[in-house]
DNA sequence: GTAATATTGTTGCCATAGAAACAATAAAAA
DNA sequence: TTTTTATTGTTTCTATGGCAACAATATTAC
């Protein structure tokens, strides 16, 4: 198998195995709220102030799939929007203290899974683990070149 | 950000945005086609005598979800089903004629990914390279045990 | 300023996948 | 052999996201 190959299947099977194993955790420990619906409150966690077409762009995912999931975490009372005075047309949100409680489950989460898979970064040089640190934002920046370009 | 979180925000959202960036050439090269029928086709095509429970394990999702795509796989006769003599309970897979057609235009179409993305790799040492994929295979044999330990 | 264009967020419809209950069959235990 | 258990594939219900049309608002061109 030529290298690509091996990196681009490599990458996208660890993903699907972590996915698979993150599922149990996390159903177990934010029982009654949906994968999509962490991962959304956990954006807005990290970034306050920011809007549908914000969150849509970083998430990579359409503006119409993030309105329909803040409208359901707002029917749940895990964020809130607002406004703010000279623009009528952008709404921008905020975790309400409920939501904050799931963000903060969700970080101890991201602790133990990061413990699950410590031993993997004990085992490899440092000079190795920059290798790969540094190529995948290599990867990163070539696509986001092109990501612009291609509008 | 740390070693283990910078790694695995950059490898989701390097994948986001191959998703992205594909979904583009895809549509317009194999119109008609959706990604997960693409993605099932190029299994069977790379694993024939397959049946839906080996399929779903290794494509990381539930056999229902297998079932119902090869059921429609089955009705645009891309796939045809068969089964061996002696069990009448489980059902292997195999691609029509026309199912190896979309299996190669979804080869070349890779080809066409893999160029695009090729810069990034030349740009790279051959040391530095192995150290990634290296890595890669080792997090992934981490991942497999604990799959395995997990029932 | 007004008109044309772009951006923002929403909605309806459809495709896809997970979960769980189920029937048919196979494998193991007795 | 017969009974029990496990495996395989299917189906229903539900959750999620894309697409595309749309209304409201903002921005740009004139």
């Amino acid at each position: 198998m030529k290298e690509q190959e091996q990196f681009l299947n490599g990458l996208s099977t660890l993903l699907d195995k972590m996915q698979l194993l993150d599922r149990d955790t996390m159903q177990s420990q934010l029982n009654g709220f949906k994968p999509a619906e962490v991962h959304t409150i956990e954006f807005i966690g990290k970034h306050s102030h920011t809007n549908v077409t914000q969150i849509s762009s970083a998430m990579y995912v359409t503006r119409g799939a993030v309105s329909k999931m803040t409208k359901r975490l707002m029917a749940k009372e895990l964020i809130e929007s607002y406004q703010i005075s000279d623009n009528k047309k952008e709404i921008y949100f905020r975790l309400t203290t409920a939501g904050k409680r799931i963000f903060n489950i969700h970080e101890s989460l991201n602790h133990q899974f990061e413990k699950r898979d410590e031993s993997v970064f004990k085992q490899t040089s440092q000079a190795d683990i920059d290798a790969v640190l540094s190529f995948i934002s290599k990867y990163n920046q070539h696509l986001d070149v092109l990501i612009k370009d291609r509008q």
